[in-house]
DNA sequence: GGATGTATTTGATCGAGATCAAAGCGACGG
DNA sequence: CCGTCGCTTTGATCTCGATCAAATACATCC
């Protein structure tokens, strides 16, 4: 088998449809059988809780299928959504228990886990697990401060058209698409959803979701499907630069 | 010299004031002598610039003394702060070249910088470090989904309120506090960069930290230093639970 | 002391997005 | 086919924080 030239999605435990990006293609295969030793597979239904913020959370896991939101909330209610997990993220603290916010299945979502304490004793024992770990750990620092901006900053046109540029190149990459002029996609999430996603309500999803309709920067295929014609136009929306953006 | 019990700030370089927390307990002396090998100091004044967004980064470091601030910038001038760093706290990434934010030193500021390329050696030669580096990222993870709830929904004065929070808590911990009921310290960031801080204008910043003075919650001595008579009632104005967040 | 400049406070007004309220639209089951 | 339920859209109004503008505090320099 080739090497392929980026250590992401470049390993797989025995007998799952996904690579998993923690473990780098270095790995000798003896590090995949202890792997498969500690694993095992949830599945969860649309809507279903993974785990509740404070809960002790015994394993690490990586999304094999569906998307997962983290989200923390506040008492009175009020919601934000922190995370969102597509298939091949990785989810869990190898060294902490508990876990600070709600993490929740948003479509149905299969969950490869590995045993935490197993899994914390495979890190210690495999540097390139733990590099890798963190080299994706910071890719995702590097993502919530590219959302803080969006939060603290951008109109709701703008916030909507980043989430759309965001999902629609996450889609993409996922189906190895490349630099394409026009896009279609789902959408993974409900209104209320993107609205904890954007730090905005629901009435002004929808509104500035009609707002980019009308002003012809995508087209709406019943309530999910989204029509992107022009890529470009769509970024101009976005308030971001030009350049900038090829990673995740 | 006895042994602390926690794997944070417990090893530094031979001439640090301050310990790094990069580099843990169980390291072995050749490793702090490879550290020494490659390492070195800057200092920058207030209000100097560190790194520009899409600069190379030829280094990683530990700020020693003072404050930096990371931030993005959108084309037309919005600016939200993303990353603010106190002493002990690690800037940079050992195996990427360019950083995505503008770093900013926010008072005088001294970094140990370590060349990055041979960091990133050490790092492969040295499993503790990148678990180490792992662990303060997931750290540096959590605290950026807390920031992203209070730029996401928390009011101004709630916003507010937890800055002030997250500061004297930083503060005290530096200092060794524990669980006080008053707490005076002075802020580290003028009125427009907690407004970066806090997606929120200067004036609203102003606003509500009269507001806030007039309620009593807080004493302004001088525009910089603050005074919390209660720190339950500070608390009260952050919008957060009583508990959770004992760590930063 | 007076002049200059920067950080901060305070005031007046405006507007984007929240809130409250009511339809519209499918999907599903009877 | 109709009724129900959840999701979404649209409308009317209100409010919090932004914006525009001016005054005040406090350095530092002459």
């Amino acid at each position: 088998m080739p090497q392929k030239s980026l250590a992401v999605s470049d390993f797989a435990c025995s007998d799952c449809p996904i690579r998993h990006r923690a473990v780098c293609s270095r790995c000798e295969s003896g590090e995949m059988e202890q792997l498969d030793a500690i694993k095992y597979y949830r599945r969860f239904e649309a809507g279903q809780a993974i785990v509740w913020a404070g809960d002790k959370m015994d394993f690490v896991a990586s999304v094999v299928e569906g998307v997962a939101a983290l989200t923390q909330t506040m008492e009175d209610g009020r919601r934000q959504m922190v995370g969102l997990l597509l298939p091949s993220d990785f989810l869990g603290r190898p060294n902490r228990e508990s876990v600070t916010y709600d993490v929740t299945a948003t479509t149905e979502v299969t969950l490869c886990c590995f045993r935490r304490v197993p899994f914390q004793g495979l890190i210690e024992a495999t540097p390139h697990l733990s590099q890798r770990l963190l080299e994706m750990t910071l890719d995702e620092l590097d993502a919530a401060r590219e959302w803080m901006l969006l939060l603290g900053r951008k109109t709701a046109r703008e916030k909507i058209a980043s989430f759309l540029f965001i999902i629609a190149r996450r889609d993409a990459s996922l189906k190895n698409f490349g630099g394409l002029e026009s896009l279609s996609f789902d959408l993974p999430l409900t209104r209320e959803a993107m609205a904890d996603y954007l730090g905005l309500t629901l009435e002004t999803v929808s509104r500035q979701m009609s707002a980019l309709r009308r002003d012809g920067v995508i087209e709406l295929q019943g309530k999910r499907h989204i029509l992107v014609p022009s890529v470009e136009a769509l970024m101009d929306e976005t308030g971001d630069d030009a350049d900038g953006g090829v990673y995740s």
